[in-house]
DNA sequence: ACTCCTTGTTTATGGTGTAAACAAATTTAT
DNA sequence: ATAAATTTGTTTACACCATAAACAAGGAGT
């Protein structure tokens, strides 16, 4: 989903706006939003339709219409609602998704996670000391791909512009703080955290379409696979794929997320390492690259004169290259 | 999309059906999956419906019933007929898409590209030698990646259940061809040739995205965050992003699919190194375990005993355990 | 000539998101 | 206290969507 239309509104709704003030007749955004996820987690992301979620508190379909701008708007606030959840809660039953959208400024008392608290989507403890990166970005992953499983329309649903709420930066602050201290350039925290991140989602992606299918057409997958007698007859002209199908490739199949998040961690792994090589060598000025001076203690300097250091802020004032996501 | 009914079906459709066979009044499937490529590629799979193909072709939307089961079916065989594009042809052009059907057993004149083929999605070429795993398979991936620029809905259509045709299938055996020879076990070769195929969807998935979003709202990505203001004000409270920012980190971003590919290549690499060192070592017998003699000589036994080698050959006949995927 | 089959059309059903007009109730201003 | 303004939920309407079912027309086989 992408919040086309007014992503203003939807900041304001999701850091600034009290979710639990209910109107006049008791219909609330805390309410809508909790209901919607409801249903999406028991019937799928297809399922949900305005009518649908404003029956279920009894109302008509069009009453939404006056707490939010439309479905789009709808799917953003559900996302940052579920990415809010403590990793270890229970999960989908009535009302049990935690959607307090207290003001981020006062510190409400039913206030909601904030970075580095272990209950944000991003769980206990940064990096552990050195080498301790690739744990806690595993782990990171793991308790991702838990809540997608938990909510399977999440993976299906993450845009490249969608507005972020407090609780989906707080796991992306989390997921960076990880492999901070590194070697890795910003640059390329950032897009180890994407990387990393995607991954999961693409194969929770996967996960939960399986998922679905099973359930609605009641044939597991290997089943389906199975009796798909007719198409294997065709696939014995393919030398390869015949050859590995006969040395029992398929028998006992790598689970694909096992599997791609330890080659993913890997390739992260070597190039941690090769920055690591560099890491005491000398330091060049991110802006024009000359060697910057290493007085050996404190914090290390990132520019090599007050000239470069404000260059690279004019630059950043003139906005980002890329958008922030997670 | 599923192909949720009568995949049986499908499988007739794309392996063995002519799809150039035009009927009384001039319809045909090739026609109608053109006409739908088409139409999904210009703009984007959500205006595909029924009616839209129908009419592009002068025709009802319910006429198309009489030659495909449904929509699910005829986007399964917009699939196939886009992977059999030749990787140096032109695309999106009106009729350019090469969707002839004809029968996978007879040779026909306009024949659809064979595994190995230059003109097949895999591309020319399969492992370059030892060590060349690397560069084709990269290779492959980009080719995809080309494709998945082509034609934006593909990355997003492709589901668990997936009828793969001739195409598609081509395209799977040359990747497996790909890492063939690297010492990988079977499944590990499956496993790396799927890694990489859904990384590129994934990437591919968001690179649409952001393209169709700029079309539609006339919009650049970058111009959107950086209208966000409201939310940067938000973020000074996360340490780490905040540093991120201020240290430059969105001011040069990594491009994220280039990135990726090479750090899930190296972890794969390390993979295969792994594999190798053991290579020559004292092979095991994939059913019991025990070691198995190496004679030096000729191919290397899999299996220790007569015994085990029927064992495994009882259990692939009773079927696969997972989906055969690209 | 008669029947059957293929193919395209018409009609109908139940679903979707949401714009616009409307009605009631509460809040605010006078 | 009274009137105006605002909020909030409802009704109606529109333009889509996939597709089931009945129907009509033409061709092929007998």
């Amino acid at each position: 989903m992408t919040a086309q239309e007014d992503p203003d509104r939807t900041v304001e709704l999701l850091w600034r706006e009290p979710w639990d003030a209910t109107s006049r007749q008791g219909l609330s955004i805390g309410a809508i939003v909790r209901a919607a996820v409801e249903i999406a987690d028991a019937e799928g992301i297809e399922a949900l339709s305005m009518r649908r979620v404003g029956e279920r508190l009894g109302f008509t379909g069009m009453s939404l219409y006056r707490h939010v701008r439309g479905k789009t708007q709808l799917v953003d606030l559900m996302c940052d609602a579920v990415l809010g959840e403590t990793v270890t809660g229970t999960v989908t039953g009535a009302g049990t998704v935690t959607v307090t959208g207290a003001g981020a400024e006062t510190e409400s008392p039913a206030g909601r996670s904030r970075p580095g608290d272990p209950g944000d989507p991003g769980g206990s403890g940064g990096s552990a000391g050195p080498g301790g990166w690739r744990e806690a970005l595993e782990a990171w992953a793991r308790r991702y791909r838990a809540l997608c499983h938990r909510h399977p329309w999440l993976a299906g649903v993450h845009g490249t512009r969608y507005v972020p709420g407090p609780n989906s930066v707080a796991g992306f602050e989390h997921a960076l703080a990880t492999v901070a201290g590194t070697g890795l350039s910003p640059a390329e925290m950032v897009a180890v955290v994407g990387l990393v991140g995607r991954f999961v989602e693409g194969e929770a992606l996967r996960e939960a379409e399986v998922a679905r299918i099973e359930r609605r057409t009641e044939v597991s997958e290997q089943d389906w696979w199975g009796a798909r007698e007719s198409l294997f007859a065709e696939l014995s002209r393919y030398p390869t794929l015949t050859a590995v199908w006969e040395a029992g490739g398929y028998d006992e199949p790598e689970d694909p997320f096992e599997f791609g998040l330890r080659r993913v961690l890997d390739g992260i792994e070597v190039l941690v390492r090769q920055r690591d090589e560099r890491r005491d060598e000398i330091a060049s000025c991110v802006v024009c690259g000359a060697t910057v001076d290493r007085s050996g203690t404190g914090r290390p300097r990132a520019y090599c004169s007050r000239g470069c250091q404000q260059r690279a802020y004019r630059r950043r004032r003139s906005g980002p290259q890329g958008g922030i996501r997670q």
